[in-house]
DNA sequence: GAATATTTTTAGATTAATCTAAAAAATATA
DNA sequence: TATATTTTTTAGATTAATCTAAAAATATTC
């Protein structure tokens, strides 16, 4: 449950939202570059809005070391994430907006504040385990169900899977996916591997050949 | 069609807001002390704001003399409101709140900034025309249609007609409302004025006797 | 391990929105 | 109409979030 009734400011959500997803994959603790990158701000404001976050107990912060989110912060942060992504397949599912076209909106939605209003859009779009994007949606109680998902770039010739998820969000990405079929949900094998430039030959849903590069390959996400 | 691409902050969009409620009903300019009130500021934040809202053009503005809301200003302020209460029905129709629940977390949602997502949201909600208190929907192109409404509290006896609205929105008001079984769309018939203390007597949906007082029947808006 | 480069923090300003207290204008009252 | 009251505005501060420029700490390179 979440137990945090505390307000936070938009700003700070931001913020505990960047820290979080730096953090993600990796142990280390995430620098202040990183954060002011991915907040386009700059490196001294991240390190004012540290203090204030780190007064608060929402993150661990030694000067010039880096921060990591405290159990408070993770939950918080957890929390945004939830309704980002459930908002995200309620403007898909039930307004009809396609999958590359759902991020800013979301990004401003998730910043409502009401655990009653999230919790019935969740009833209401029967709760839902994924976003359009594949990325899993936390649960009331912050528990998040990760698949095991491998690149395509990973994959063996011979290898079988389904698109299940991508690491790349930008609308330029998710339309060139559309174009070439790769949605989620798509079947695809891996037929073959061309040394040359590293791209990738692929049967999609059992009848179309096609080749991607090994940058796109990278960013399609799949459930063997 | 509202031409106003120019983002107005939370807060400019409140006292817009604000000052196109004021100015509903009387065709005087609205003070600042009325402003200061309804958003719960000081007088001087008011002057402050009003300034940068002149300079915006979206307010008539002449010191000591209270504003008006200017073309701009109006089509921003029932933006807002279309916004608010396409909201409102979502909140009550789709997720299952009660018509006393909605008011804040609509507060909230109707900053969110995107013609496509309000737009596709009055599609999927059926294009409603009131909200769930009554209040009239402004339409895609900022149109109101407005139903001539009357208080009980000026209705004769033999008079009878339909809940359609309210002008008292507290979550007090309308459980008290719910209890008395005068929800949107009772059919009711003002049976006998009291003339002690002037309370009304009523018969609610061809069956029910009930009186109820003065200052109630002043905040039930009925469709004769 | 010293010199250089990079990263991070501090110091001092800026902007938006707010406040209190005092001054100015408008309104009400005697 | 002169005085008192109320309303509104100005002046000067405060808070949150940001910035630039300079200083301090850490990391890299030779």
């Amino acid at each position: 449950m979440f137990n945090f009734k505390l307000m936070h400011s938009f700003t700070e959500e931001n913020y505990l939202k960047a820290i979080y997803h730096l953090s993600e994959g990796n142990t280390m603790a995430v620098s202040t570059n990183q954060i002011a990158e991915m907040t386009s701000t700059k490196a001294a404001s991240v390190t004012d809005m540290l203090k204030k976050l780190a007064e608060k107990k929402l993150i661990n912060y030694i000067k010039y070391q880096g921060v990591t989110l405290t159990g408070t912060g993770v939950n918080a942060a957890v929390n945004i994430i939830r309704k980002h992504r459930l908002w995200e397949v309620f403007l898909v599912e039930k307004l009809g907006f396609k999958w590359d076209e759902v991020h800013d909106i979301a990004e401003e939605l998730e910043h409502i504040n009401s655990e009653t209003l999230i919790n019935r859009l969740d009833d209401f779009l029967g709760n839902p385990v994924a976003d359009p994007h594949g990325d899993p949606i936390p649960d009331r109680s912050g528990l998040i169900n990760h698949k095991k998902l491998v690149k395509i770039s990973d994959m063996k010739p011979g290898e079988s899977g389904t698109v299940s998820g991508v690491s790349e969000h930008s609308s330029v990405f998710l339309k060139l996916l559309e174009k070439l079929g790769l949605t989620l949900g798509t079947k695809i094998i891996v037929s073959e591997l061309i040394e040359f430039d590293g791209s990738i030959m692929l049967t999609i849903d059992q009848k179309t050949e096609r080749t991607i590069s090994r940058e796109v390959a990278k960013n399609i996400l799949v459930i063997l």
